[in-house]
DNA sequence: CTTTTGGGCGCG
DNA sequence: AAAGCGCGCCCAAAAG
């Protein structure tokens, strides 16, 4: 097995570049193990290549634009992958999330090789017109760096033990290609139902507001009226304005702040505008804008490194930010439905972020919990107000379930406080919101050690590394309150990303068995993965998925169970 | 005029 | 005494 270095260029003369379902290959440049460059230009198939594509180890950079091309072109499957900008990332403990900072072909050739790449060439390429001199130039300084720089990397990942990681990104990477390339299906019919209705309820909610807003404005400022009868009710300024006008004690629009008003009938009507304005304006107007022309479907960009923990990230648009909480949430997450004849099959972890906190602590409580299906929330509240499991009320529970998920990240009293008025709609005290932080942390020692022990790690180390060797960096912080900042991600960093690989393990497996069936990977969203399959292949999917997801579990903990639940439905449900 | 920043809020 | 972690998107306001 050996080295292919390869990068291609795509037709963007109708400025699809990017799009494999609506741009060419115009070249495909290979360096080939000797040394040797070579160009295709024009691609019409690639069925010698195919097997030399699929054989050896691909290197390039952000190499999942790449594979897809050559995937849904020329149904080349490369899975042996060395992407030089994921490795930067996973060098870089994290640090370098986002597009363009630093991790790109242009900034790796000039770190590595001290030269200057000219990209001004990048977007001139057009399928059946020949190379100009500067253009062939520019194909072949895309490839002749990067034998150096892979030969650096590789010699930093040895240093500093990182080959895991390497390894793990590396076989995600044809998971991404999958997920890019399947698309999700949407119902369009039944969101403009919703988007008709909400539209209508909105504009009624904000003809209301704006009334009795601007009303308060002219009675306390008369020479303002005219500014505040138009009261933009998007504006946090203006609105925070009208409302101290209107004798209201706020120095924000949070729902935080306006918590404290909850029984007021004017916040209620504004709180309820405000979350139809973030419906609509974030998921329902620009939803339709993503339907693909030639696929019909919702293909949004992943990126598998997109946060410090390795977790993906997801944009235009954010399929791991769609409303799912309530009553709403069910309703919008319907609009995701699968195609005639095939099933959504959903599975997520569950609480896997408390089960690898227990874990990580050898917390012996936790681990007795999951150990035996005992529910930890119960649990905890039958230890924060002293009563038997089987006494505990729903109040109790959802308190200690807020609680066991604060603590993890690190929650004050204050924290806590305001969660559990936002989340349970429950009020306490601050005194007894101090109380059940110390409570938690007399009824969990192991897990209040750990988490202290970590934090204070983190701080000193400003680096930390999970159980599956990712590397985890912390910045330098500049004052108290940011070292506080250090000290709360370095409780919550080493549990999230270990989730992340988790997840990324199963999924590498996960696509050995299912891509081949022409099951189609929709999702991720940390903990969860979405597939949409043929109706009669829905139950083996579904066992395949568990399967997978559990068995990446248990190589990294070993105390406790992890349980993935699965559900197949007609659309994106939450069970 | 365009770009950046900050508040706010959706998800895990 | 003490701002709960990780993201992306929309909008308004400020900055360039």
């Amino acid at each position: 097995m050996a080295f292919l270095y390869l990068d291609i260029e795509t037709d963007n003369s109708q400025g699809l570049g990017l799009d494999p379902f609506r741009s060419k290959v115009a070249t495909l440049q290979l360096l080939l193990p000797n040394g040797r460059p070579c160009i295709i230009k024009d691609p019409e198939n690639l069925d010698a290549l195919k097997p030399i594509l699929e054989r050896n180890i691909v290197v390039g950079t952000n190499l999942k634009f790449d594979i897809k091309f050559l995937k849904h072109h020329f149904g080349v499957n490369i899975t042996q992958i060395f992407d030089i900008m994921i490795a930067e990332q996973v060098l870089s403990g994290g640090e370098l999330t986002g597009f363009t900072k630093g991790r790109s072909l242009k900034d790796l050739v000039f770190k590595y090789c001290g030269a200057m790449l000219d990209k001004t060439e990048q977007t001139g390429f057009k399928h059946g017109v020949p190379l100009t001199k500067s253009q062939e130039e520019y194909v072949i300084n895309d490839i002749k760096y990067l034998p150096q720089i892979l030969k650096q990397q590789q010699a930093k990942i040895k240093a500093t033990g990182l080959e895991a990681v390497i390894e793990r990104e590396m076989s995600t990477i044809p998971s991404v290609v999958w997920l890019e390339l399947s698309g999700m299906p949407l119902d369009l019919k039944r969101l403009k139902e919703i988007e008709a209705r909400d539209t209508h309820r909105k504009e009624a909610l904000e003809a209301e507001l704006k009334k009795e807003l601007s009303c308060a404005g002219s009675q306390q400022t008369l020479n303002q009226t005219p500014s505040i009868k138009h009261i933009n009710l998007n504006s946090t300024k203006q609105l925070t304005e009208a409302l101290k006008a209107k004798g209201y004690k706020i120095e924000s629009t949070s729902k935080e702040a306006l918590s404290m008003y909850a029984a007021d009938p004017l916040i209620q009507k504004l709180r309820e505008y405000k979350k139809l304005q973030k419906k609509l304006s974030s998921f329902i107007k620009t939803m339709p804008d993503f339907i693909h022309p030639v696929t019909g479907r919702i293909h949004p960009s992943f990126d598998q490194y997109g946060t410090r923990s390795g977790r993906f990230s997801c944009r235009e648009p954010n399929l791991q930010q769609q409303p799912s909480r309530g009553e709403e949430g069910a309703e919008w997450r319907a609009i995701f439905r699968a195609r005639h004849g095939y099933k959504i099959v959903a599975a997520d972890f569950s609480q896997i972020e408390l089960r690898i906190l227990g874990e990580l602590a050898e917390e012996q409580e936790f681990i007795r919990a999951y150990t035996q299906g005992i529910d930890l929330h119960r649990l905890t509240a039958s230890k924060i107000f002293k009563v038997p499991l089987e006494e505990v009320t729903k109040t109790q529970r959802s308190i200690a379930k807020t609680v066991n998920f604060g603590l993890n990240y690190g929650m004050w009293k204050n924290g806590l406080q305001l969660r559990l008025r936002e989340d349970a709609h429950i009020e306490v005290s601050l005194g007894e919101a101090e109380q059940f932080i110390r409570d938690f942390q007399q009824a969990y020692p192991a897990a209040t050690n750990y988490l202290n022990r970590i934090s204070k790690e983190g701080l000193q180390k400003l680096a930390l590394r999970n159980r599956a060797g990712r590397l985890l960096k912390l910045s330098t912080p500049r004052n108290e309150r940011e070292e506080g900042t250090v000290k709360r991600e370095a409780k919550n960093l080493p549990i999230q990303s270990l989730c992340a690989d988790i997840i990324k393990d199963a999924l590498k497996n996960i696509y050995a068995r299912l891509e081949p069936k022409g099951v189609l990977f929709i999702n991720t969203v940390h903990d969860e993965l979405v597939f949409e399959c043929k109706e009669e292949q829905a139950e083996a999917v579904s066992r395949a998925v568990k399967e997978e997801m559990e068995k990446a579990g248990s190589l990294f903990l070993k105390d406790l169970p992890c349980v993935a639940e699965v559900t197949v439905a007609d659309y994106w449900r939450k069970d």
